[in-house]
RNA sequence: GCCGCGGUGGCGGAAUUGGCAGACGCACACGACUCAAAAUCGUGCGGAGUAAUCCAUGAGAGUUCGAUUCUCUCCCGCGGCACCA
């Protein structure tokens, strides 16, 4: 034994290495290569100040393994490596350690890397990136301006969900079922002024680009499936109805309408207004005005007060100048009227050809705005038509003066002056526009559900009798955390809107309106058409509140063991099924039919005037007798079914109601003869009442209504009670209804914009400046980036402002465009900003001039393999795939998709089973570890300990086994470079297994290979070289393949076969050897580079050629063919791969312990799978 | 509730166009070496049975010559979404 063999010395091997591939720059990537390109990237860590643990590195390993093999096949590899340093997590930690952040960063990072660079990753450091490094967040904040002058960056002040442990605000993202995802407080709504990224422009993308599909027709996101659905889920796309419900105040209206210049109560929209409104049961008065054509103002206005009747349910609507002349005439008005409607008014005398018109002179342009408030409460409407541009800002200011709702509206044609104009009877009668994805149902709709945010249920407030309880019913619902409000399993509450209702348009019914906090405000339009025989939700608030429920989509069933039949006529019958139950004798009264192979329930028609009730307790009577029945329920809607009834020889297309009942007693009365013939009564136990046993094929449907509270059916069906859709398929007829209730189909998406800014110190400041003249003002790209400035104090205020904003010198700067004071944006961006293209910069850190130069993007684009923990599925993820396509749009990237390949590393979970981390107390440092047993060992282990996307708890004990399976390769080195002594143990021992070896020859004990170092003896061409050979080749492939697909621990297990084979060699050659260790060098580049060069070689092994093999040489040329007899292993035999099926076939029979099985048994078949086994059928098997 | 994934020895886990269930490793037991221990090497190791053999991949059914693998029903665990209309 040479010197140098003597101990594995891990500590002292792995710290050379380390310090050598350092030195000779063995990882840098240089791009002046001809080679394939291969991008994999490891999810960079964010510096929370929390030490590594054994789980960190899981990934990283992963990567520098493919990394490494990537490298020895060839490619030009790129590996980097960087640090997410903005943001909370960073932030927290060094208010809790009181350094500023910036040292505290600064610390971390040289203390991250030094535990990452003990494991010898091959990370190109020259690459590093810092999130928080300002010639990096330079282009964070460039890519952020881009967005804003697209218009993605917009301020809002709409309430958000704020963190008051954090003190900022957050993003939809960050939060977990309601509460912060980084301190667990409950987050509550706080309107402030946010800056937020227009995501929601991106979801239709973002949802179908994750199935593009490349040329071939593969997926071009090689993702775990259930990454795109969380996705897909988060996104939350559904398709379905806008459609309005026009409201209708309880008292009845009277409406005056009042044409203008050359109209007549017979042109434009008055004839079809005033049905409409009568329709509703208003009142209509449409006063034919004197001289249209010449109209004078006093003439008219005179006309209309004397000619009409105001008070206070009259609702004047005036058209064009008849708006004018509306307004003069409630100028002299009286009393007070209930509201006013100006539809696109002749407003001022300069609008357009009005110096050519007749009445320009005559009228008086001057209103007395105070009076028209008074008079009409404030309740006044101005219609502007968006095709009419040059009237827009003479209505602006109209509706301004008057305190008038202004509704910007497109008209049928130009000026309302269709025949039709929807738009004006929507002002005049309000509506409420609600989202379904069932419009189907509409005819069931029995009432409204607006959420209590909803902005309508204010202006309507004054017409409602129970104003306060609304208002108290509001501010609880206001007061309501989203845990509270989301929990599923509390009661519905909700309050009716009385004095008001909904009109149902596919029926005109009047049905109530209320509002319920189950309606959620940001959702749809914040607004439902409640249809409670159809819907869980509706279903059980309809319950509480005593409100109508109305089938109108029944299931449908065909029997298929007695179909209809296409040459008989169809009946439609209304039936009753019985449902029966018997608890003295656990058991269902059923009747046996004696003419027919039939057991069904008591059945029957409903007659004319019966209800199905009444019907199912005359049935019971007529055919059974019996009359003692407690009723339970009505199961539900009907059922449809259809069949064939061999009885009428007709085919039925039954609609089935079905009723329970409890039997008390048998107590019973006479049955008919005629009914007596027909059938006997059998008493069914619960299991054998059950759809295969019984002939209605209803049944399964009574069943689950029996066994289930509520009773709303969700499924598609046949529609009824629908007017013209009765017995349409529900689900077809979705666009049909839809456009029967004049509604539109429309794309709904769970996804929220992104809440862009965060109150806190530690993020990249937001480059915007607000100026008094200018508004909001980008700071010019020129001088970017705006630097975080250095602070003493960076607490969060908790006041919804930055700590930033204190700063006078920082905040107040000159206005870019025009010199004026201004003030910078205070807030600074999320954590997940810079995150969102980090993987870009890699690719080009040093550039200044863009963010990522074109030729370098295009090709190192995309990366092949992006590894990291499952937890970002719904936000990094998210984000840097909008980011990404954002910087598709504007050129700055080339491809649709970032990350071609995405692997997620399982967990590596405490001992204790819990997730480890400092609460637990359960964490194991990869530090102690690597000084007891190497880093080689813990990288192989950590690989080895089971599939890669799989968690694992770690497990002290089992790391021996990885640290054993190392040292083996180490002294089967010293066995072939050095002579063997007498003293050496290691499998030199004589065999003492009883077991054949693979190939079945006989070896003799101690011999080796050639006698001095250096001097190897050609290979011979013995079983022995054969046999490690074959043992190589395979190791080769599975080797190669395993690693491609990241089956890592399988790739280990296959070379611990292969050395145990290895060892049992007696001439393994230097070459043969050298082969194992390239296989082993991406697990374990320490041990495998030392012993590399220790043989002799110059270069780094993980520079030299991956080893290739010969598929040839990797299959086994015999095989043990396993013999069954029907399917049971009774024994085996040797027998070469090529050998054909007859052969095989003979061998099997012939065997000993096979002949004892089939001797004078009839063989039926033999069933032969080559290369594998023989099963030998037999007929009489006992 | 909806969607997705999974359930195999004492433990981590192998095994897929359906073909010998338990590879590899840990733990354990015995043996060799040693004065002894550790390390190392060898042997055994799902359960029952002296054995032949039988039973066994969450439970039950089905398809098949043959099922961990396919189909159906159910149970349990994990993950995502969740009063999303």
């Amino acid at each position: 034994m040479t010197e140098k063999h003597k101990k594995y010395d891990h500590i002292k091997i792995e710290k050379k290495w380390r310090k050598k591939w350092a030195r000779s720059k063995t990882y840098r990537t240089n791009e002046d290569s001809k080679k394939p390109k291969y991008y994999v990237l490891d999810m960079f860590p964010y510096l929370s100040g929390e030490g590594l643990h054994v789980g960190h590195p899981k990934g990283y390993i992963a990567t520098d393994i493919v990394s490494r093999y990537k490298r020895m096949n060839g490619y030009l590899v790129l590996h980097p490596m960087g640090f997410d340093a903005f943001g909370l997590p960073a932030e927290n930690y060094a208010l809790k350690t009181k350094i500023h952040p910036e040292k505290a960063v600064r610390d971390n990072v040289a203390r991250f890397k030094e535990q990452l660079e003990m494991f010898g990753f091959d990370y190109d450091w020259s690459r590093e990136v810092n999130t928080s490094d300002p010639a990096y967040y330079k282009w964070t904040q460039w890519i952020f301006l881009q967005m804003f002058k697209k218009g993605l960056a917009y301020q809002s002040y709409e309430p958000i969900n704020w963190c008051p442990s954090c003190k900022t605000g957050l993003a939809n993202e960050d939060l977990e079922g309601g509460r912060c995802e980084r301190c667990g407080t409950p987050v509550e709504k706080k309107p402030m002024r946010q800056w937020m990224l227009k995501i929601t422009d991106y979801a239709d993308r973002l949802l179908s680009d994750l199935d593009l599909k490349d040329s071939t027709g593969k997926a071009l996101l090689d993702w775990p499936e259930y990454i795109k659905e969380s996705q897909r889920n988060w996104i939350g796309r559904s398709e379905g109805a806008e459609i309005e419900f026009r409201l209708s105040l309880s008292k009845k209206r009277r409406f005056v309408l009042i044409h203008g210049f050359e109209g007549s109560v017979k042109t434009n929209f008055f004839p079809w207004l005033k049905r409409e409104l009568e329709k509703q049961g208003h009142e209509v008065e449409v006063p034919e005005l004197p001289n249209s054509l010449h109209p004078r103002e006093s003439e008219q206005v005179e006309y209309v007060l004397k000619n009409c009747h105001f008070d206070e349910q009259t609702v004047v609507v005036g058209h064009s100048l008849g708006a004018i002349v509306a307004i003069k005439a409630i100028m002299k008005l009286n009393r007070h009227i209930s509201g006013l409607v100006l539809v696109a008014p002749a407003v001022d005398p300069r609008f357009h050809q009005a110096d050519s018109r007749p009445f320009s002179k005559d009228f008086n342009w001057d209103f007395d705005y105070g009076r028209v408030q008074t008079l009409t409460d404030g309740k006044i409407a101005v219609l502007s038509d968006t095709q009419e541009k040059f009237r827009m800002p003479y209505l602006k200011n109209l509706s301004q003066q008057l305190s008038a709702r202004l509704v910007e509206t497109k008209s049928s044609e130009e000026h309302f002056c269709a025949e039709e104009e929807p738009e004006i009877l929507k002002a005049v009668t309000p509506s409420i526009a609600v989202f379904t994805t069932r419009p189907d149902t509409i005819f069931g709709a029995t009432y409204l559900v607006l959420a209590p945010e909803h902005p309508w249920v204010q202006i309507i407030l004054p017409y409602l009798e129970n104003k306060e309880e609304i208002k108290g019913y509001i501010s609880l619902a206001k007061n309501q955390t989203d845990i509270e409000r989301s929990d599923v399993s509390k009661e519905k509450t909700g309050v009716e809107l009385k004095g008001i209702k909904a009109i149902n348009p596919a029926n005109n019914e009047e049905i109530p309106v209320w509002i319920a906090d189950y309606v959620l405000p940001d959702y749809g339009t914040g607004a439902i058409m409640a249809v409670p025989a159809h819907d869980h939700r509706d279903w059980e608030f309809a319950k509480k509140y005593h409100l109508p429920i109305k089938d109108v989509v029944i299931p449908t069933v065909t029997d298929h063991t007695n179909p209809p039949r296409a040459d008989k006529t169809t009946k439609t019958r209304r039936n009753v099924h019985a449902i029966v139950y018997n608890p003295a004798r656990k058991a269902y009264l059923t009747l046996k039919w004696k003419k027919f192979p039939w057991n069904t329930v008591v059945l029957g028609g409903i007659e004319d005037g019966e209800t199905a009730l009444e019907a199912a307790i005359r049935e019971i009577r007529e055919e059974t007798g019996f009359v003692d029945l407690e009723f339970k329920k009505i199961l539900g809607g009907p059922v449809e079914a259809k069949y064939f009834a061999t009885h009428k020889d007709e085919n039925r297309t039954a609609i089935t109601t079905g009723v329970y009942f409890e039997m008390k007693s048998e107590k019973k009365v006479d049955v008919s003869e005629e009914e007596r013939k027909a059938y006997d009564i059998v008493w069914k136990d619960p299991k054998d009442f059950i759809p295969e046993k019984m002939t209605n094929s209803e049944l399964p449907f009574w069943l689950e209504r029996i066994a289930k509270e509520n009773q709303d059916f969700t499924g598609n069906g046949i529609l009824i009670d629908s007017m013209d859709f009765n017995g349409k398929d529900s689900q077809f007829a979705r666009k049909d209804i839809t456009k029967f209730v004049s509604g539109h189909w429309v794309t709904k998406y769970k996804l929220r914009d992104w809440v862009f800014s965060r109150q806190r110190y530690w993020g990249e400041p937001i480059p915007l400046i607000h100026c008094e003249k200018c508004g909001i003002v980008p700071v010019p790209e020129k001088n970017l980036p705006v630097k975080l400035p250095k602070v003493k104090h960076y607490e969060p205020t908790g006041t919804g402002e930055s700590p930033l904003a204190a700063m006078d010198k920082w905040v107040n700067v000159k206005c870019p465009k025009c010199g004026g004071s201004g003030k910078r944006e205070t807030n600074t961006m999320p954590q997940w900003a810079g995150s969102s293209w980090y993987y870009l910069r890699y690719i080009d850190p040093k550039n200044k001039k863009r963010p990522v130069d074109s030729a370098k993007e295009k090709y190192w684009s995309p990366i092949d393999l992006y590894v990291g923990g499952a937890e970002h599925a719904t936000r990094h993820l998210i984000y840097a795939r909008f980011w990404h396509k954002f910087l598709l749009d504007i050129g700055v990237v080339s491809l649709p998709e970032p990350f071609k390949k995405l692997q997620n590393v399982g967990l590596i979970m405490g001992a204790d089973n819990r997730k480890m981390g400092k609460r637990f107390g359960n964490i194991v440092n990869p530090e102690d570890v690597i000084k007891k047993h190497g880093a080689d060992t813990l990288r192989v282990h950590e690989m080895f300990m089971g599939p890669f996307d799989q968690e694992t708890a770690w497990d002290d004990s089992s790391i021996v086994g990885s640290r054993r399976f190392v040292e083996r390769v180490w002294r089967l080195g010293s066995v072939v470079s050095t002579t063997p002594s007498p003293q050496m143990k290691y499998s030199l021992m004589p065999q003492t297994s009883t077991k054949p070896f693979p190939l079945g020859e006989t070896r003799s004990p101690f011999v080796r290979l050639s006698a001095k170092s250096g001097d190897w003896l050609p290979p011979a061409e013995t079983a022995d070289v054969k046999f490690v050979q074959k043992i190589l080749h395979k190791t080769i492939k599975k080797v190669s393949e395993d690693i491609q697909a990241m089956r890592f621990n399988t790739a280990i297990s296959s070379m611990m076969i292969s050395l145990n084979q290895l060892e049992k060699s007696q001439s393994l050659t230097r070459k043969e050897y050298e082969i194992f260790l390239k296989l082993l060098a991406p697990f374990a580049p320490h041990i495998t580079e030392e012993l590399w060069i220790s043989l002799g070689n110059k270069d780094s092994v993980h520079v030299s050629a991956w080893p290739e093999y010969e598929p040839i040489l990797a299959v086994d040329e015999e095989m043990m063919i396993a013999v069954q007899v029907n399917g049971k292993v009774r024994g085996s035999f040797k027998a070469m791969t090529d050998t054909n099926q007859d052969q095989l076939k003979e061998s099997a029979q012939q065997l000993p312990e096979i002949s004892k099985w089939i001797s004078g048994k009839t063989i039926v078949k033999v069933i032969v799978i080559p290369k594998r086994l023989v099963n030998i059928v037999i007929s009489d098997y006992n």
